[in-house]
RNA sequence: GCCGCCGUAGCUCAGUGGUAGAGCACACCCUUGGUAAGGGUGGGGUCGGAAGUUCAAUUCUUCUCGGCGGCACCA
């Protein structure tokens, strides 16, 4: 079967009828996934509406994955619930159901939905001289433009209810809540449970729960939003930043660092004061006001401005692992993705207009360098453009905005363009990396800025010996460093590369007569640099091995009779292959290089 | 902040209108062991917090704090 089903356009609009310049969609095709995604949120709303005949039902679309159809319901619905609905649709879908498009004038389409006030304003909404689409099926009929299959019995489809949550009608958070329930469908039973795999295989790595089971940090309502560090997890920690650090030292970085509690004076100036007030952590001490720092960019300008700067400084590099403070709503905290309290990996490089490229571009390898080394090979580029409220010369934006195209396309980076999406400071680039199980993180920015410096009265000299505005460049790789280390612990489940690895080896006595030595062992392996840990337990090998793994250190040293005699020491790794080494100093080395 | 669900031992979770239980972890004992769990004994919880209903609340109700899934927000 290859039959064609509906036409999208370049922006990838469906259309249930032939335009101008379409592209046919084919069945089966991911397109009409899409298409079959939509038909099944019609099958749902059919579902909902014959189990609860009081649900109004609002808009259904599809989404990656699937699908959701919101609801404006007296009931809550409940996990039964969502099981009866789903035995509903299973029971439409094995009757089959057909999709009939129907054009009505606005005066019927009004008299059919007039009970239900939420499709009424979509109908309103329309244009006058719009078509108004209905699809009817058996036991429903719903205000849409289509397309859909003709019929459900064209394919297949496996779907399952997933989550039941609360969305504004319109996104509009005045508005109210509507019931909106989550589904996921496929043609394939086999490519529903690998999905459905995948959803569980995310939440087995879930990052709070390996920091709990790896000892990592600790999260309590005693303040929450912020992170207690344990002694493993710092480890972690420090060795993301020294790794950072020293890449950033290559590149003539000026390390610094800034007070975390600022007058508010700053931030008036600065602006954020006036935007951002409700969202900081103030403080009333000696009949002043002060504020934890929400970002370190005007702190930077302050050390900037307290020295006389020429053109020969610039490009001026300011870099610091900043520890920002923003009162986050309470239902937007989430682990260490989204916290209050956060550590960027920040700088601010203040150059001429001229120097743009250059700094860019060695800031997006500088970028680039880093995610490899950190595991993350795949990376999506998009660059913000002009938006309509903004400030500066669209000459400064055009010249900007070329320049960080040209970086990208330098490099052969394919990157995505999205228009009017900038900061109204100016444009920016923003990287985003996909992890192992598919899900993107956007983490690192680079962001052009003509407004800070001259609100705070940035100053270099130039050549002829005339005051200038530098422009100053935001810029962070990592992002938060929170929120990075709960990506990469998502990214290994916990096996995180062997660098920054709390305890890279542990030493395994095969009893008690070898602990001595494993002792002596570790003291030297300490002091090569080498993070280990002996496991001198009263437990058998195999139980301190299973040990080990499970706490997710990477290799394991068995240290016996037989080893001490032939000083020949076999390193374990964590999936059971051995390597041999001669002599403990070859491992060292084997450490020192990965 | 909004909607829904949840909060019981260090961790994962069961359970009940009559003040609680398992597995893992931990301690001690036996075992001195060779590559993913040897055996025994034992300690440990104001059942998130406050108030209410009740003879009696961990269990029911309200409030509050926190967590999770979304929505909204994210300089």
């Amino acid at each position: 079967m290859n039959e064609i089903i509906a036409y999208k356009d370049h922006n990838d609009e469906y259309y249930d009828h032939e335009i101008i310049d379409g592209v046919p969609i084919k069945s089966k095709s991911e397109d009409a996934l899409n298409i079959m995604r939509h038909d099944m949120a019609h099958i749902l709303a059919e579902a909902v509406t014959t189990l609860f005949p009081n649900a109004k039902p609002t808009i259904g679309p599809f989404i990656k994955n699937g699908f959701y159809y919101d609801f404006d319901m007296e009931n809550t619905l409940s996990d039964e619930d969502l099981s009866k609905i789903e035995a509903q649709m299973k029971k439409i879908l094995s009757e089959g159901r057909d999709f009939k498009k129907r054009s009505v004038s606005k005066e019927d389409a009004l008299e059919i939905f007039k009970d239900n006030q939420y499709k009424v304003e979509l109908i309103n909404n329309l244009d006058n001289s719009a078509e108004i689409n209905l699809y009817d099926q058996k036991n429903f009929t719903d205000l849409c433009k289509g397309p859909h299959h003709s019929s459900t019995t064209e394919y297949d489809a496996n779907f399952k209810i997933t989550s039941v949550s609360g969305a504004y009608w319109r996104g509009i958070s005045t508005n109210k809540m509507l019931q909106r329930i989550y589904a996921t469908a496929f043609y394939s039973e086999r490519e529903l449970n690998k999905y459905l795999k995948n959803l569980e295989e995310a939440k087995e790595r879930n990052h709070r729960r390996l920091g709990t089971d790896m000892g990592l940090f600790l999260l309590t309502d005693l303040s929450a939003g912020n992170v207690f560090w344990k002694e493993k997890g710092l480890t972690l920690y420090q060795n993301i930043e020294k790794y950072i650090r020293s890449e950033q030292q290559k590149l003539n970085y000026l390390e610094v660092k800034t007070p975390e509690l600022v007058s508010n004076e700053l931030w008036i100036k600065s602006g954020h004061w006036d935007n951002f007030k409700e969202n900081m952590f103030t403080s009333e001490t000696d009949n002043k006001t002060f504020a934890l720092k929400p970002m370190n960019c005007p702190c930077h300008i302050v050390l900037f401005n307290s020295q006389l700067i020429t053109y020969k400084d610039l490009p001026l590099r300011y870099s610091e692992f900043g520890k920002c403070h923003r009162y986050e709503p309470s239902g937007a905290l989430n682990g260490l993705f989204r916290v209050r309290g956060f550590t960027q990996d920040d700088a601010h490089i203040f150059c001429t207009g001229d120097q743009i490229y250059d700094v860019c571009n060695e800031t997006a390898l500088l970028i680039e360098r880093v995610y490899k080394r950190f595991g993350f090979e795949k990376i999506k580029y998009n660059i913000s453009t002009k938006p309509e409220k903004s400030i500066g010369t669209k000459e400064n934006w055009d010249n900007a905005e070329n320049q960080l195209k040209k970086v990208l396309s330098d490099n052969n980076k394919e990157f995505n363009i999205l228009e009017g999406e900038g900061a109204f400071y100016g444009p920016k680039i923003e990287f985003t990396l996909e992890d192992s199980l598919g899900r993107e993180w956007q983490c690192g920015t680079i962001q052009i800025d003509f407004n800070l410096p001259e609100r705070l009265g940035a100053k270099y000299k130039d050549t002829n010996d005339k005051n200038q505005t530098p422009i100053m460049i935001h810029r962070a790789v990592v992002g938060s460093l929170e929120r990075f280390i709960a990506i990469i612990l998502e990214n290994t489940n916990g096996w995180v590369p062997l660098f920054i690895t709390p305890i890279q080896l542990a030493i395994l006595p095969v009893s008690e007569k070898f602990i001595e030595y494993c002792n002596e062992l570790n003291q030297q392996l300490k002091e090569a640099g080498i993070r280990t840990v002996v496991d001198g337990s009263d437990n058998k090998l195999g139980y301190k091995i299973r040990n080990s793994v499970s706490k997710k250190i990477p290799y394991s040293l068995v240290v016996g009779e037989k080893e001490i005699e032939s000083k020949n020491f076999n390193l374990r790794s964590r999936k059971g292959e051995n390597t041999s080494f001669a002599a403990i100093e070859e491992f060292k080395e084997f450490f020192q290089n990965n």
